[in-house]
RNA sequence: GCCCCCGUAGCUCAGUGGAUAGAGCAUCGGACUUCUAAUCCGCAGGUCGCAGGUUCGAAUCCUGCCGGGGGCGCCA
């Protein structure tokens, strides 16, 4: 009986109490999902519930009383074993063994749907995440978003949401300017300019922007007046650095439904378009030769400017025609992951949603992730992008790979700025936790190995009493709570919580293993306690395949 | 000055109002002639930053303060 079956039973006996006015409440005062959590001490058996408590006010009836009324129903239900009533008002549910253990066969047939649900069908999301600017490689901070931002689209596709997975490329206005004359300037053998971009990198595009003009036998870029050479330096280098960013996050495992070029709504008129909405919503005024958007009538602490004085756009106007460009595709839910430097967008963003008379927090969300600091010998490290001090993606694979990259990266809370030392990282010791994770996948596998070769067969049998021992029943328990745990994580948009789960799910597979056999000892007959322990050991290979998956990280056969 | 995030074991961090606050790492002591010891078992380790408030119940919610980090342009 997983979880799931034991909340749905639960809510037929609430129902059924309310039928019979054992109950005193309006049938619409249930919970629609009854909530049943792993009680922290296993001497409060299987499974409990708080219900009781939550009903008690509505009920009129104390807590206790209205426990134990619910009490004797549920020890009705098949395969609840016995239930308690404890503290002010907990409904202690212990299963039979045979009925908790049934769980295994439920996820082996389930396989990679297990830890799926239909939560969020039915929403439309867009979510941006990464949207680094192309004026050079996709550095640490990026990297953090690639990873958790990805996990969290699976996380949402598991859930039953359809998902984009979209990166604003921010390919207009002055940082690009300074890109392309950084290169020029490398190319003509000069120092970066003051607000310009320094680097390796601003070499090697420069040389290569000038052998692929050479090679197409174009005039040389060089040749060309100031305005002239800068345009070709600026075309083709976005260009060469873009794709590079794509292929390293191609690497990382991450692959975008859309790159959606900035610059496409400003030669399109979405910008204009979005503007003339809003005028005709009322929210523009003009002031100072300036273009404003009354973004103090919905929250933001000031209005804010989105055509400058001297006719120009500001960057807010592309994030307007953008938003308005994602409702329009059919999007009900616009997601965007900022890093925390920009948490000052909140305000303005979440205005300008407003002003188009859409909802705050339910059509847009900002979801805002801590910075990653890096650390070498104990001191943080410095980044900066003109003295070309950076430490990229490829840096950051190189030295641990994608697997621990993308786990060390996706296991905190984005709320969590988190601490990366270089040393301990190049080093690639085994203190990274995914190496925790993958072994036991790996152990999953030797396990069905040597049971298969010694003719250990699932479908030979499966008797669930067997699993009386304590492991078992812990194990159970972790698997059993895998699918809730992935519906939270898509609903609260904290990926982490998986990782967690897996590392727990871990944990209880590693104490299981030393506990119990599964592949029979010497000239032992094989029963149907070898064969039911595979079915838990496959399940549970299950889960952390299916977890690793939501991660982007490989769930190896051998280790 | 205003805004956001954080403060939980020696370290890194889980814990979206529930029971005796948990895990990994580090320290110390144990367990491999039979499924992978990248594992497991045990010991030890805590004023959940401080002070009030909300309620049957607060690490969790509210207010104030302290400490650390980040941000507040007609830049992008």
């Amino acid at each position: 009986m997983t979880p799931a079956e034991l909340s749905e039973a639960l809510r037929a006996v609430l129902t059924s109490a309310v039928e019979d006015g054992t109950l005193p409440v309006p049938a619409d005062a249930l919970p629609a999902t009854v909530t049943v959590e792993r009680p922290r001490s296993r001497e409060h058996g299987d499974w409990a519930t708080n219900v009781a408590m939550q009903l008690a006010k509505k009920a009129g009836m104390p807590p206790r009383a209205l426990a134990e009324a619910l009490a004797a129903r549920l020890g009705e239900v098949p395969g609840v074993a016995k239930v308690d009533v404890a503290g002010p008002g907990f409904l202690n549910i212990t299963l039979d063994t045979a009925a908790a253990g049934g769980l295994a066969r439920t996820v082996v047939e389930a396989g990679e749907r297990y830890g799926r649900s239909e939560a969020l069908a039915g929403q439309r999301i867009n979510l941006e995440f990464v949207s680094a600017n192309p004026t050079g490689p996709l550095h640490i901070g990026g990297v953090r978003w690639a990873a958790v931002g990805d996990s969290l689209a699976r996380m949402l596709e598991a859930s039953g949401a359809d998902v984009a997975r979209e990166y604003y490329f921010n390919d207009h206005g002055a940082q690009i300017d300074r890109f392309a004359r950084s290169l020029l300037a490398r190319a003509k053998g000069e120092d970066a300019p003051e607000d310009g971009y320094g680097g390796q990198y601003i070499a090697d595009i420069a040389a290569q922007v000038l052998a692929d003009a050479a090679a197409a036998g174009e005039p040389d870029p060089l040749s060309l007046p100031d305005d002239g050479a800068q345009e070709a330096f600026r075309a083709r280098g976005v260009e060469l650095m873009f794709a590079e960013i794509k292929q390293a996050l191609h690497d990382f495992r991450v692959d975008f439904d859309v790159y959606f070029h900035e610059d496409s709504l400003h030669r399109s008129g979405a910008v204009e378009k979005a503007i003339a909405r809003l005028r005709e919503l009322g929210h523009v005024f003009e002031a100072d030769g300036a273009i404003w958007l009354r973004t103090t009538d919905f929250g933001d602490d000031r209005d804010r400017v989105i055509v400058r004085s001297d006719g120009m756009p500001a960057y807010i106007a592309g994030d307007l025609a953008y938003y308005l460009d994602k409702r329009e595709r059919g999007f009900d839910r616009v997601v965007i992951m900022l890093g925390a430097d920009h948490h000052g967008y909140i305000g303005r963003m979440m205005a300008m949603c407003a002003a188009f008379g859409d909802t705050p927090g339910v059509n847009l969300e900002i979801l805002i992730g801590q910075l990653v600091n890096l650390v070498r010998d104990g001191e943080p490290l410095r980044m900066s992008k003109r003295a070309g001090t950076i430490v990229t993606i490829d840096d950051l694979v190189g030295a641990v790979g994608v697997d621990a990259a993308r786990y060390a990266l996706a296991r905190s809370s984005a709320d969590q700025s988190i601490d990366l030392d270089l040393d301990l990282l190049s080093r690639s010791t085994n203190e990274n936790p995914v190496f925790y994770v993958q072994y036991a996948h790996a152990r999953t596998a030797n396990v069905a190995r040597n049971a298969g070769d010694l003719g250990v067969r699932r479908e030979d049998g499966f008797d669930p009493s067997v699993l009386d021992h304590v492991s078992e029943s812990t194990l159970l328990a972790k698997i059993g709570e895998f699918p809730r745990v992935v519906a939270q994580a898509a609903e609260l948009r904290e990926p982490h919580r998986v990782a967690r789960h897996l590392e727990e799910v871990a944990g209880a597979y590693h104490k299981w293993y030393d506990q119990r056999r599964v592949t029979p000892f010497g000239d032992e007959d094989v029963t149907d306690t070898h064969r039911t322990r595979l079915w838990l050991n496959d399940a549970t290979r299950q889960v952390l395949a299916n977890g690793l998956g939501l991660l982007g990280v490989t769930a190896p056969e051998r280790m």
